[in-house]
DNA sequence: CAAATCTTTTAAAACGTTTTAATTTTATAC
DNA sequence: GTATAAAATTAAAACGTTTTAAAAGATTTG
């Protein structure tokens, strides 16, 4: 208090400007929207004090009033990954678009940081949320179903769960993936996987086990390791799949990040990709073509998700009536670059 | 309006508390921060029904009232970088552990997205800002020095500026990079710089030169190039580099993202590092240590710096009075590592 | 047991907007 | 020139909290 006056420059609001303009403040408040209810020079010339005064509308304020803050949140894993750069950026690129900022929350795959991001929304900190979790358990959806606000969930959630959801195949992914490289020529194949109890990694590997199948290859637990969705994980995972088989031609990475940690720990003991092992990733961030092979990678469409995403929560946001709960089901793209190409010996 | 009264399940305030309760509002506030003018026994009860009722406060009109929002923004240009990763991280865990929250922004260089950032301090979106900008230009530090709320800069501002400040001596970063280089037996050093305009560039010509002075090496325009601060731009530079000198034996690269495109560069064309020319780097990112080869880099300690910025800000923003600009400076550190080792030949 | 003190509760004001409904002013029609 | 309609302005209420100052209740003191 004492603070305030001693410190700052006095916080110029509404009032000040109406006695400036000799008119009241609900003119000030009309004049600086530029509604029509207001005389076209009241307009001007109020607009044109608060510019001298230099007037900012208190957000807060409006916020109470209109019950609105014109913020939505994003939540992702690990915005070290970047997929969920790619992601944000599309998402902002939208939010910006209909008026409205972006917080951004890494959650480092923490439970407790996705629940305060999701707390912030009952706290009235932002007007909704688009949520990026791996490992969506009860506590989680609870929390997002009592949200009282518009929430997406990015990712794969349970059958009957009532939150919308954008969600890309990625077992039909893995099949993909491994159709290139058996195509290529590849019969012992590897994979590299993330921690074993996400969602996504047991989708993948259904995917290998799926695949192996439909191409009368044998399935064994040893050709499967679980670690980080990370480029030490893809690093550490790599080493150990090697230590468990010394004759594997082909490994593939349940992410690009993981894939690009593979690539070096092979350059690090001497194996030639593709000539001597080949290597897939998913997600096809940009780091994938441009890296040393340059990395084939089955595309699970992040900008795309991200967009649809945005696009359900704004629509949600501005709709009259009760919407239906939406699920959209992106399909992966395999991208064919020189880490996977069959080698012509 | 008619949609809050259709779609939300009616929002609990301090009032629908207060009636359960049989109490006045102002009790129930009291009550539920457990000040001590209020009774045990009531602050019990009013804890319970209001777990009852399910009630979360209203942070946007707590806000109005306390004009405080618990949040502070961090503005930062490429959050694809890591080293803005490790910063923000930082700086999220310093912000919680005083309950504030952390909006993060991702600016893309954009003069307009940090413009944007800022204007939401006076909205009263956030209590205070920290901002990471390369080109701090007149434009941007007029927006900085009007903002009313905490500030923080992390980089480096013209002397007179008036705003708390974290910067890092790079100039003699590069110039103990550089000694590394020399002393490992490299003569004919390139420069792969960032965008020319920008502060850090700049400071890290002046070292490069200056180093090439101490060791009475020949100083020429065309063993410095000029990209992007990022993978694409390390990887382009080098590639310009060993165009204009085919007979270089190390390269100094900006910072560590640039390095690792150096890297994917020279592995493309053939070129071995250390063994055909060695690499340095800038920033000492986590991935430095974990590439082929382990690249040597001169930490910029970004975590400290992010640390640092924290604490200036939440100092001024808990200060009762005015506090002098304060403008810290950490020294950088060189971390040897196998991309500039000496080759015994 | 009345006076004084301390504890607990509360009504009302405040934060800075927007919105509603009423009022005043201006323009149009007869 | 009056009656009517339209346009512009405004006072007051509202949003959901916290805080202030006053009131009410409980406890101690002489």
């Amino acid at each position: 208090m004492n603070k305030l006056l001693l410190e700052l420059p006095k916080i110029i609001t509404i009032h000040d400007v109406a006695l400036a303009a000799q008119v009241s403040i609900a003119t000030v408040s009309l004049a600086l929207r530029n509604d029509s209810r207001c005389a076209a020079k009241t307009v001007t010339r109020v607009q044109e004090i608060a510019a001298q005064l230099n007037y900012v509308p208190n957000q807060v304020a409006r916020s109470l009033q209109s019950s609105t803050t014109e913020t939505i949140t994003l939540v992702v894993p690990d915005i070290g990954n970047p997929v969920y750069v790619a992601m944000a950026k599309v998402i902002q690129r939208e939010a910006r678009a209909r008026g409205f900022r972006l917080g951004l929350v890494n959650s480092d795959h923490q439970r407790s940081e996705e629940l305060y991001a999701i707390n912030g929304l009952a706290m009235r900190h932002a007007d909704a949320l688009i949520i990026c979790s791996l490992n969506p358990d009860a506590v989680l959806i609870e929390a997002l179903s009592r949200a009282n606000a518009p929430v997406c969930f990015i990712g794969r959630l349970p059958a009957n769960i009532e939150i919308d959801n954008v969600r890309v195949d990625s077992e039909i992914g893995v099949v993909l993936g491994m159709n290139q490289l058996v195509e290529a020529g590849h019969q012992r194949i590897g994979f590299v996987n993330g921690i074993a109890k996400t969602v996504p990694a047991k989708a993948r590997l259904e995917g290998f086990k799926r695949a192996l199948k439909q191409h009368h290859l044998p399935y064994s637990a040893s050709l499967v390791v679980h670690h980080d969705f990370s480029f030490e994980g893809g690093y550490a995972g790599t080493r150990q799949l090697l230590e468990r088989h010394s004759n594997l031609d082909a490994i593939f990475c349940a992410n690009d990040v993981m894939a690009i940690g593979a690539l070096h720990r092979l350059r690090e003991v001497g194996l030639r990709v593709p000539q001597d092992l080949a290597i897939i990733g998913m997600d096809n961030i940009a780091e994938g073509r441009v890296c040393t092979p340059t990395l084939t990678s089955v595309s699970l469409e992040a900008e795309e998700r991200g967009a649809i995403a945005a696009q359900l929560l704004f629509e949600r946001l501005q709709a009259e009536t009760r919407l239906e709960t939406r699920r959209v089901t992106v399909q992966p793209r395999l991208v064919v670059r020189q880490s996977s190409l069959r080698v012509v010996a």
